[in-house]
DNA sequence: AATTCGTGGAA
DNA sequence: TTTCCAAGAAT
């Protein structure tokens, strides 16, 4: 056992591990699963303060069952993939219903819930209950690429079964708690994507990657795109009382089920902002005052946002299809925006000289 | 099965 | 400045 893959991790872990992080206290099955969603894709220091916060407001599964949706992601501002807050929101609910607020403690039951894949019903398992399950994140996948000199990008199909495989094969029996851990806390820490300190790594002796000198040649690299230009007009419509048009953006795609500036066409050039503007919401505007545009750039494309700020002029009446809020700056902030436009609400605004 | 979901740190 | 990608899941 002591010298097999989980025996020299486990060893490691003892002596080099990270057994302090705020989800290691008090550790329960909600508290791990709210972890390990805010920690998917996300790196841990990131995750910290805002699973203090989330903590603070929503202490169990009971409270964040009860919360309105707008209330979780707003704790979720900033932290991006909103989806995740969504799922959690509703994953809570049944978690209620179907449970009596009580997790479940097999693997594919977790599964079912929404937000919760293999790998985090997995965690969960292994972390809340002690029960053995193999992970496979981020970490564990560089690890085992390396150790197994797996060729071939993990996204696709064949090389992550591969993975999975070899991590089923390494989970031991006794202490998965610490096991899942340790080989999370040698990837985050030792077996790092670029200059690895395999000098410091207990798997070094088994490493096959280390023995051909290749350790950066895994994991594979995923394929190059040229990532697309989008383009779209972000407009502030202020009111005489200095409010502010939000719009709910469709649960689908880009900050999805979140409150946002409206979005016009970009076609329209600048002068043509006030006419759309009546025609898309009712109300007349005065001059657009274009303020100075950014890019901002997403895993698979850059977007363009031209942001332009407008006095409403007419009577402004309520939403029609689209979920609509006039609300002041201030509350906006408290209502949860994507990240870039709430710099946008919050930079001094200068006008373009296009 | 490959793509789509954010954001910020690191190189 | 640009690129990569991190405690992945849903589609």
């Amino acid at each position: 056992m002591a010298d097999s893959f989980a025996g020299q991790l486990l060893a490691w872990y003892d002596q080099h591990g990270r057994h302090d992080l705020p989800w290691h206290h008090d550790r329960n099955a909600y508290r791990v699963w709210v972890s390990e969603i805010m920690l998917q894709q996300t790196q841990v220091a990131t995750v910290i303060p805002y699973f203090e916060a989330f903590m603070k407001r929503f202490p169990d599964v009971a409270a964040l069952a009860a919360a309105p949706v707008d209330d979780v992601l707003s704790h979720w501002s900033g932290l991006g993939y909103y989806a995740r807050a969504r799922n959690l929101h509703k994953a809570a609910q049944q978690v209620v219903a179907e449970y009596g607020g009580e997790f479940p403690q097999q693997q594919e039951t977790l599964e079912a819930l929404s937000g919760i894949g293999r790998s985090t019903a997995a965690a969960i398992v292994a972390q809340a209950f002690g029960i053995r399950a193999a992970i496979l994140d981020g970490n564990v996948k560089r690890v085992l690429a390396r150790y197994h000199a797996i060729p071939g990008w993990p996204g696709q199909t064949a090389v992550l079964n591969q993975l999975w495989q070899h991590s089923e094969e390494h989970t031991p029996e006794d202490r998965v708690r610490d096991y899942t851990q340790a080989i999370m806390d040698l990837g985050a820490t030792v077996c790092t994507r670029s200059r690895p300190a395999c000098e410091r790594c207990p798997l070094q002796p088994g490493c096959t990657a280390y023995a051909r000198q290749e350790t950066t040649s895994y994991p594979g690299a995923k394929p190059k795109k040229a990532k697309p230009e989008k383009t779209t007009w972000m407009v502030i419509l202020e009111d005489h009382q200095g409010r502010i048009l939000l719009e709910r953006r469709p649960p689908s795609g880009i900050w999805g089920g979140l409150w946002s500036l409206p979005e016009l066409d970009p076609a329209y050039g600048p002068e043509e902002l006030p006419d759309a503007c009546e025609r898309q919401f009712g109300f007349g505007c005065s001059d657009a005052e274009l303020i100075s545009g950014f890019r901002h750039t997403f895993s698979h494309y850059h977007l363009h946002i031209q942001p332009a700020r407008l006095a409403v002029t007419g009577p402004t009446g309520v939403a029609e299809e689209t979920e609509q809020r006039w609300v002041h700056r201030d509350e906006a902030l408290a209502l949860g925006l994507p990240a870039p436009i709430r710099t946008l609400l919050t930079t001094p605004e200068q006008t373009a000289l296009l």
